[in-house]
DNA sequence: GAATAAACGAGACGGTACGTCTAGTCTTGGA
DNA sequence: TCCAAGACTAGACGTACCGTCTCGTTTATTC
């Protein structure tokens, strides 16, 4: 999170409450006021801290904004709920959940919009909020694949892409109908998500049978 | 477009050329800048235009981004391409060129992100980009019904879920894969898409069968 | 008043009326505006005139409050009060009113400082303001003279300075008076200052006398 | 002249340097451009400073030209002379020669004409323009009585309503000639009003002698 | 237990853009 | 030809933030 890169020991260490105290801020003027009405200025007064010590540690409101909704999805976690179906419906339940909060809707998109012309910003986001999520992917196959779900990947590349693609499935619909159709992501759409999404993965890596109209 | 209700006739009418312009500008400052540095006075500056021009047609920066977006999604068409399949792949396509315009990218998911806080900024996206969007769905499914490649629709309920979540799930993977995974939604990424859907469509629709791994 | 230099006489006249509204329309602005928030946008409208009209027949702001504030001073007058003395002070009283009034005080004021950077408009202002008032003090001197209070006048180039330190004194000590001080140039006043006056114009034109304290 | 009322000590202590470059600034602007054409934004980037600093220090444009035109008066001095009417002259002359720079003129008149709508602007202009003036017309006084030309004020209140005309008079003189009548104030015409006005102040404040034309 | 060195609060600084306002011109349709 | 209406270009207005800077002060470590 710092930008401090050479390893300083001599004089006063930075503060640990203002990193807390700053990021609870941000979320909070997130709630408030939106990205776009959100400045660093109202943030440091909102967390008793001065401009200064704001940009000694972030580069500046993406970046700031990232790492504070960041904490937001950390909390996603995948208990073993005995199925993939059950353990992807949860999964998509928590996700949908945070994504419902005001301060990940308005903070996320706007960072991701941002992250189209700053490719840091980008790697910002993958690594603190992308990559552990498709982790969950990750695991939640293996979890399947010991239960005898899946059969066991044997390309990886092609074990690769199938993740990827599960990954924008999932995500992408979720925030497409939080964000975009203005719905709830609630129990009912989540299942009957998760039951096309499941039946097409399977039917697709199963027998690679014919796909409706398709003549030839 | 514009802001003006009532209907007026006396006074020099608005110049048609000045929208135009401006739209064009603010497209072309889009591709250079991107949305966080796009500023109306430069829009205006490149429209050959006043800024108080702007202002009397714009409420600001989303309404004009939205407005000049939403001319590209406009070019969106749904060709019989002889099968269901083949109709979502091009679609799809489309879309996904599309979107992998400078212009596009950064200013759609931008106001999407403001419209998280501005309920009218949110239905002027949804009249001019998504609702189109939706109807090329409702197109395809019809001309899909009529080829028989679907069964017709009994519950309209349900059936406006069901292009609810087909969409969702569209937009929001292509979107995804194409801003956050920042991969190029090709042709191969479209096929294996387009299969999993389809197959896990018609799976679904079909003899509500098991889900693998469903216990009860 | 008007620009229109060629003798026109096609087309449609001009409205009589227009004038008469703008100009009275000008003087309510300037009382409750005040010469800096004074528009020329306000101004049409409160006259119930497009702004064309108005900029069809003055050249600016200046040009129309000159207009519109002349027609205060053209209410001064000179009747015979018996005396020089009454006839001064019935003068300066009469200016120190119209000078009282708002829409004299930031207008006239407004427009003499414009004057120092355009020669056209003080030529404008000493035209149909200054040289109106300098005329009550020929006609003043010549009724005097008449009288037999003041000597006849010899030297014409003398007389016309003397005429010009006059309208100097009086008219600049009771702006100042008026404007600076801020106090009311009321009968107490103006029969001091007169006296002051009189006194030293009578002493100075008289046996050239000592000045006291001049050791020469 | 700053707005900051309270003694703050904590935070960047403002540029001394500022002030000076503003007001210079100021007074250059007023030279090439006069009052109405002056813009703030103008007189900062003259002065090599941002608009914003400039805006910190001052209210706006009136009291930014009172300070700057106040510099100007402040050169104002009373040496000795000899004799009250030599004193009298100097400082009309010194008073005309600054009111010949043009930006003293129109700075100054326009801010007059801004103070008749504007108190505090009022009380400004007297305090920093107004006042060290009538100080000087207290010293000469002082200075007269001295030397035994003027006899001693007896009662106050009478004192202070002379030295409020003297300076009416005056002040309101060399304007008039110089900004209404556009005439240079020059040594003749000093001379010649001193000696009105101080024939008139002698006769007047003397035996309370007859006016010449009044009739009882 | 200084001395040092960095972080801290406060707030001024040079900038940039904002959205509004006014000036003065131009373009309609109607009188 | 004039008029009312209102859109047009141009540019100043005063405000809000930006990200940087200079202060004086506070707090750990290091000598």
């Amino acid at each position: 999170m710092q930008i401090r890169t050479p390893a300083c020991r001599t004089g006063r260490p930075r503060s640990a409450a203002a990193d807390t105290a700053i990021l609870a801020a941000t979320r909070e003027a997130l709630v408030e006021l939106g990205w776009s009405k959100l400045t660093l200025g109202d943030v440091a007064t909102r967390a008793g801290v001065a401009k200064t010590t704001l940009y000694r540690r972030w580069a500046g409101k993406n970046e700031l904004v990232v790492d504070a909704v960041a904490e937001l999805f950390g909390e996603l976690e995948l208990p073993d709920r005995g199925s993939l179906a059950a353990d992807i419906e949860g999964v998509v339940l928590q996700f949908a959940a945070i994504l419902a909060r005001p301060e990940a809707k308005s903070g996320l998109m706007a960072a991701v919009a941002e992250s189209t012309r700053d490719d840091a910003l980008r790697e910002r986001i993958r690594a603190s909020i992308v990559d552990p999520q498709k982790d969950l992917v990750l695991e939640g196959r293996a979890r399947a694949q010991a239960r005898g779900e899946l059969p066991p990947q044997t390309d990886p590349a092609e074990a690769a892409r199938t993740v990827d693609l599960i990954f924008d499935v999932v995500a992408g619909a979720v925030v497409h109908r939080t964000l975009v159709s203005a719905e709830p992501a609630d129990e009912e759409w989540v299942r009957s998500f998760t039951r096309v999404l499941l039946l097409g993965l399977t039917a697709s890596t199963g027998p690679s049978g014919d796909l409706p109209g398709e003549h030839v």
